[in-house]
DNA sequence: TAAATTATTATTTTT
DNA sequence: TAATAATTTA
């Protein structure tokens, strides 16, 4: 398919900075990846384009089209890379300029409130909860994103954890430092510093990267941008891709002003509005413009499309969240029979993960094959974590967060107290967890027999890092295994077969994966980034099967789907309750923005549904339809309560059972 | 030290 | 409702 004129110009200016206001649908990738395809045409070396996404994902899927159009030779020398991979390879050259050494580890935020623990314990003498620890990192979190402390956040100002996050501040960033690790924040921060302090480095960098692209602008922090006008400078061939509609990541810190002062930030840009939607058709388009038209603050854009009319959309009312699932259930029966349409074709998408559980059930009662998105993932699977931590002691041994988990994996009989005397120790000593590890004859109450499997575990870590080093990684990580009788281990007194199996598959696909990590080059401590990063080893089953696709509002953004249905369209939910408490001022418009994204992410079918009541006992309570129905204009959609006429007149003809007959037949 | 029991708490979460 | 963390018990 060509160009239209709009995506033209984009593809073609090359000099100086331009921002594409990409609206839902309306071919953004595509005007990325012929950008990319035109600039090398245009005689400019593959290696100095950049070109940044947020996800692994996005990055993976850009690579490939690049890959498609542009052959493998030259794709593989565009830096295609998220925000982070690119902190990590900016720190990998240079992070000893910072008083790191290399290889350092990356802290997931599991391993963030590990630390804020231990700070929080140990400094400032207050025991926090699970949820108040959490709460603490994400505003450490947020403070780094915004470049400042937590006290000076004024969006957190009521939220009674920012004086532990205030105290717990500089003593968690040196507790990071001591272990030779840096958080996900720090990939992005520490560059940043590292300009700030070695203008030779900047000026290398800027070499490096003379083009830069950045997708889905909207979603950038106050650090990101910051980030990009140093790096972009002086040249400012600084291409950005967004849609400040689509701006559903606030609360996370992404500051969706960026998209409008684009211009201010970068001086002399120019402004490309793509505005011609391929994907939905025009009802549900009005609906959408005439849905964010209400938000005040945004780069007016009006979405249409050449794709006709199209159906109406639905509102259903039901009565309670059951009804409210079979509905959906039968209604995705009804249509995948009359317009033969595979399961893949259908989303059912809701604003808060736990609405899932009874569309599940009544999937599973129609036997609808889905695939829940966004549940534990790979990454956070108790087997992988426990191996992942073994690698990052052979790599780091400061990492003392990866030390404490694998030294009683598998049972060592190193419990509670003697980890507290050795760390005891290692404080008294001022040394590190892991030389209190080797000095344990020295440790008071540590008896002969822990000291032996304390030596026992310093011989293993060295002996494999030294087969690391000698042999192909796979082979070396599979000899770990069987050293440490891991598989019997995990799956030791594990009733299900199932779970056992699926346990299995996991360490396998980690062998495997370090197997061909191994043979395209790759390093251990490049793979245990990658694992840190969560850039997976290559699920096998993903996208291809045909199933229902069941995910949140908020992972739904920049997919499509020909049959879409957004559950509980209520006060309350969307917009949600919390986002109307005082303080949360403009969350409103990030709720409508939410709705926004859910309803083009239709290509011809959307149905919203709303339920009387939900919860059970007390937590029952009678709910309205969203303040967001009422701004879709009447014309474009059909409002209408379960068991009303027009909905009897479906079921008369194809009633369930009926259905589900026909259906058996089928199969 | 490890298993068993009780308590707690839930918005969204690209890295 | 269920997953997980803290606490008690063997």
């Amino acid at each position: 398919m060509s160009l239209n004129p709009e995506q033209r110009q984009a593809v073609e200016h090359v000099r100086g900075p331009l921002l594409i206001l990409a609206g839902a649908g309306s071919g953004k990738t595509r005007v990325i990846t012929h950008r990319v395809q035109y600039m090398i045409q245009r005689g400019i070396p593959p290696e100095h384009i950049l070109a940044v996404s947020f996800t692994n994902k996005a990055a993976r899927e850009m690579r490939e089209r690049v890959t498609q159009m542009i052959g493998k030779s030259l794709a593989g020398r565009v830096n295609l890379s998220t925000f982070h991979s690119l902190g990590v390879s900016l720190l990998r050259s240079y992070i000893e300029e910072l008083g790191y050494s290399n290889p350092f580890t990356i802290l997931d935020p599991g391993d963030q409130i590990a630390i804020l623990r231990e700070v929080l314990e140990d400094v400032q003498g207050a025991s926090l909860k699970r949820q108040e620890l959490r709460s603490v990192q994400s505003i450490i979190s947020r403070a780094k994103n915004e470049y400042c402390q937590p006290r000076d956040l004024k969006a957190m100002r009521f939220n009674p954890m920012v004086p532990y996050a205030q105290k717990a501040f500089l003593p968690y960033v040196k507790a990071c430092k001591a272990l030779n690790g840096v958080d996900f924040d720090d990939l992005l921060v520490l560059p940043l510093k590292l300009f700030h302090n070695n203008p030779d480095i900047l000026h290398e960098v800027r070499g490096r990267y003379r083009y830069i692209m950045v997708d889905e602008y909207q979603d950038t922090n106050a650090v990101q941008l910051l980030l990009l006008r140093v790096m972009g400078a002086p040249r400012n061939n600084v291409c950005v891709v967004g849609d400040d509609d689509q701006s559903i990541y606030a609360f996370r810190g992404a500051v969706f002003k960026n998209i409008l002062e684009f211009e201010r930030h970068f001086s002399g840009a120019r402004v490309i509005k793509l505005e011609q939607n391929y994907r939905s058709t025009s009802r549900i388009l009005s609906a959408a413009n005439a849905v964010i038209r209400n938000n005040k603050h945004r780069r007016k854009k009006t979405l249409w499309s050449a794709l006709g009319s199209g159906d109406q959309l639905r509102f259903v009312e039901l009565e309670d969240e059951q009804e409210e699932a079979s509905f959906i259930a039968g209604d995705i029966l009804r249509e995948r029979l009359s317009r033969k349409r595979p399961w893949r074709d259908f989303a059912i998408l809701f604003r808060t993960a736990t609405l899932s559980r009874h569309l599940e059930e009544a999937l599973q009662d129609e036997q609808i094959p889905y695939r829940l998105q966004g549940g534990t993932e790979f990454f956070d699977r108790r087997e992988v974590k426990d191996l992942a931590a073994y690698l990052r002691v052979l790599i780091n041994p400061a990492d003392e967060i990866g030390l404490r988990r694998s030294l009683n994996i598998p049972s060592r009989g190193l419990g509670h107290t003697t980890l507290g005397r050795l760390s005891e120790f290692a404080e008294e000593q001022k040394i590190p967890l892991y030389q209190a590890l080797v000095r344990a004859r020295e440790v008071e109450g540590v008896g002969p027999k822990q000291r032996q499997s304390i030596e026992g575990y310093l011989d293993l870590i060295r002996d494999f890092r030294q087969r690391f080093q000698a042999k192909r990684m796979d082979l070396a990580f599979e000899e770990l295994l069987q050293q440490l009788d891991y598989r019997a281990w995990m799956t030791r007194g594990e009733k299900s077969e199932k779970v056992t199996r699926i346990r299995l598959q996991h360490i396998d696909e980690i062998v495997s994966s370090l197997a061909s990590f191994q043979d395209r080059g790759g390093s251990l401590d490049g793979y245990v980034s990658r694992l840190s990063l969560r850039d997976a080893p290559r699920e096998k089953n993903d996208e291809e099967e045909d199933e229902v696709t069941l995910m949140t509002l908020h992972a739904s953004k920049g997919l499509e789907f020909p049959c879409v249905y957004m559950v509980g369209f209520e006060e309350e939910l969307l917009p949600h309750a919390r986002s109307m408490e005082v303080g949360a001022d403009g969350d409103l418009e990030e709720e409508r923005r939410l709705a926004y994204v859910g309803i083009t992410r239709a290509r011809e079918r959307l149905v919203m549904t709303s339920s009387h009541y939900r919860g059970r006992g007390h937590a029952r309570k009678r709910r309205n339809p969203s303040r967001f129905l009422h701004e879709i204009p009447d014309e474009v959609i059909r409002v209408s309560r379960h068991g009303e006429p027009d909905e009897v007149e479906d079921d008369k003809s194809t009633g369930r059972e009926f259905l589900k007959l026909i259906h058996a037949a089928l199969e």
